[in-house]
Order: C-alpha cells, then sequence, then structure tokens
DNA sequence: GATCATCAACCTATCAGTAGGTAGGCGAAT
DNA sequence: ATTCGCCTACCTACTGATAGGTTGATGATC
C-alpha cells in the first residue's frame, strides 16, 4: 500500500515478527507480501540483523511518541497507566500477536548485539516512564497502595510483557485480563 | 552421560531448548552432542514434533512433582511462595536459560498443537497450585496484602515469566530480581 | 547346544525444501 | 552519465526427514 518500499517492507516485517517471531519470517514471506523479489529487499536491508535494527528503532521511537502523548493526555497515573494496558492489550490482537520488544526478547540469540542494546534502552526508558506514573499515581491517589514506584513499575512492566507472551502462546486473551486485573483493580481516576 | 541414550537426548535438547529456544537446536546439535548420528535420533524421536511433546510432558511432571514437595515440605504460604520464586531464579542461570514453559510459550508456532495443550494444562496446574499457596498465606499471615488469591496467583505467574524473559534477553538477572522485588517483599514466614 | 527369527539401536547416504545472501544486468529518473 | 530500484539467476549452508543396511543381543525352536 504505501508509496514507499522500505516502510511497506518494516509495516510487513513488523507485523510477522510480532506474530510469528523474528525466525518465523523469511525474506521469501516478505518479499510475497510486500509483491517484490526476494532479492530485491536486499538492496533496502543488506542483511536480516540490518532489518532488525531498524525494526527495532522504529518500534521504540513510535512507543516512546505515545507514552509521551499519554503523559500529556491523561491528568492521573492511573489513567495513565490504563492507558498503557490498552496499548499492550491492544497488541496481542485477541491471542495472535505480541509487542515488538516481547516478540524479539524472545528469541535474542537471533538478533545482533546492537539490538538487544536497543531493548535495553527500550526498558530502560519504560520502566523510567512507568516509575513517573506511579509517583504520580501515589500522589494523587489515583493508584492504590503504591509504596515504591520503582519496584511497582519493575513488576507492572514483567505482568505486561509475561501476560501477553503466555496469553499469545495460548491465544486466549483472557489469560492477560486475569494476570491484569489486580493491578487494574488498584486504579481510579 | 547417561546409559539411556533416550534420557540423553531429552537433557540435551532440554538445556538447548531453554538456552536458544525450540528452534534454536536441530538433530544434528543433538547428535553431536550426544554422540550418535543425526538419523539416529529419529529412532527415538520420529519427528522433532515428538520431542517436543517428551520433552513437555517430562518437564510437567517433574515439575509437579518438585512444587508438591514444596508444599509438603514448607509449611506457610510465604515460604512455599517464595520457593517457587527461586525455581524461577535459578532455572534461569544467571541469564542464560529460561524454564521449558516460558521457552516453550516464545514459539507456539514451531510446535504441534498437543503441546499448546500441555502448556495450557501446564499453566492451569501451577495456577491451582499459586491459588492454594496464596490463600494459605492470607490465612497465615505469611504473605501481605492478599485479597484475592486467585488474581494474585495469575499476576504472580506473570511477573515470574515476564521476569524471567527479560532477564534472559538481556542476559542480567537483576532485572528478575527487581520484578520480583515486590512480591517478595510482601513474604515472610 | 546350535540354529534361527526378531528386535532395538545405530549407521551411511540422500532427499526436497528453505534459509540468508551475492553477482550482475536492465530500465527509468535525475 | 550516473544513480536508484528492482530484476533474474545463482550460491552455500542447513533444516527435518527418509530409505535401506549393519550390528549385536535376546529368546525360541530343533
Amino acid at each position: 500500500m504505501p508509496a514507499d518500499t522500505k516502510t511497506a517492507l518494516l509495516n510487513s516485517a513488523e507485523r510477522a515478527a510480532r506474530a510469528r517471531g523474528f525466525d518465523g519470517f523469511s525474506y521469501a514471506d516478505l518479499a510475497t507480501d510486500v509483491g517484490i523479489r526476494k532479492a530485491s529487499i536486499h538492496h533496502h536491508f543488506p542483511s536480516k540483523a540490518n532489518l532488525s535494527v531498524a525494526l527495532m528503532r522504529r518500534y521504540a521511537e513510535a512507543f516512546e511518541t505515545e507514552i509521551l502523548r499519554i503523559h500529556e493526555e491523561k491528568t492521573s497515573g492511573g489513567a495513565r497507566l490504563l492507558a498503557l494496558i490498552d496499548i499492550y492489550r491492544e497488541a496481542l490482537e485477541n491471542g495472535k500477536s505480541l509487542c515488538l520488544c516481547v516478540s524479539f526478547s524472545s528469541s535474542p540469540e537471533s538478533l545482533p548485539p546492537e539490538v538487544i542494546a536497543q531493548i535495553r534502552q527500550f526498558r530502560a526508558m519504560l520502566i523510567g516512564w512507568l516509575t513517573k506514573t506511579f509517583e504520580a499515581g501515589q500522589t494523587d491517589g489515583s493508584i492504590a497502595g503504591v509504596a515504591h514506584p520503582e519496584l511497582e513499575s519493575a513488576a507492572a512492566l514483567a505482568v505486561l510483557e509475561g501476560a501477553q507472551l503466555a496469553a499469545r502462546a495460548e491465544e486466549d486473551v483472557v489469560l492477560f485480563d486475569m494476570a491484569l486485573k489486580l493491578l487494574k483493580g488498584r486504579l481510579s481516576g
């Protein structure tokens, strides 16, 4: 669809990676999906490692933009956290897909060190945002029972990612909802 | 080491699957590791799908035995939960390995439906055990702030699995410890 | 007690398929 | 005239899997 082939390749690769993992799609799949020849992909992304870096960079940038937008749009910590939970739930697409970070985290041995560094940086950024969010929720009372914002954020991210993994494996979004129910029960505002 | 070649294959495959994922090892790898020819593996496990089923069955049985043992050895809910957390932490092997369930959950598309069913059953069993454990901790006061044991257990399992995934991806066991710190802080006895 | 069939366990050799990647050429746009 | 985007045509490496054969042990039969 996009006039830009490179973007079309990134879109196709991201969809595939999130649904079937980084090892779960090939240049042949991409070529078929986008409508060019397999070898032509190498013109845009010389290697699959190269593609993975571009994929992760685009994803991290888009994600950061989105949570900064949430931070501006929503005023309470509780509302912000709920919005993030919704992002992870939507990314599941009824148990058929993961967010790219979880997908890539599932097969680190297939990724170049550069992507591992990107993943580390992405998670650190997200933990930072979450810590601010829990602090806000602690102050404004929109998240119940917060004593240690930093520990809460580490636990919350693990729940989000773990719940997504389980829900996708069993193709049942209820597993995600069950795992998040406790946290959501603490939110208001 | 084991006189039994089949057991040696299972051991090698489990180690490989937990370290590099189910797609991360081949019959060739197994053959080299165990010291027989690649084709001979098919004598014991006709297909890789077949092997995955055997792997998951053995794992689930061993795991269930272990948590039943914990249930008998430890008297308080808090002590039992702590023992389970330790199992997951040990399985990480300093960020180089996952428990088999998380590893398999990372690549469901490579596994036969039978294994997906085994995974579902395994998680249900574990959730059941965890719910009992949170109930015990609620009653005996060894786990603080328990209001909904079933929701606690779903969240706890997600944290354990998510924390393991992240810690392995970044090869840093501190990520696991951080994610579990909040829960561990609620335990006593 | 020697022969015989059966079996598990393993072998060599090879299969078709797919992976990511490369070389070199062609046409259109700048 | 050069660069860009894409092509055809390949390549090497490796995947899981198969066919068919060898070995040695076991147990029954004569």
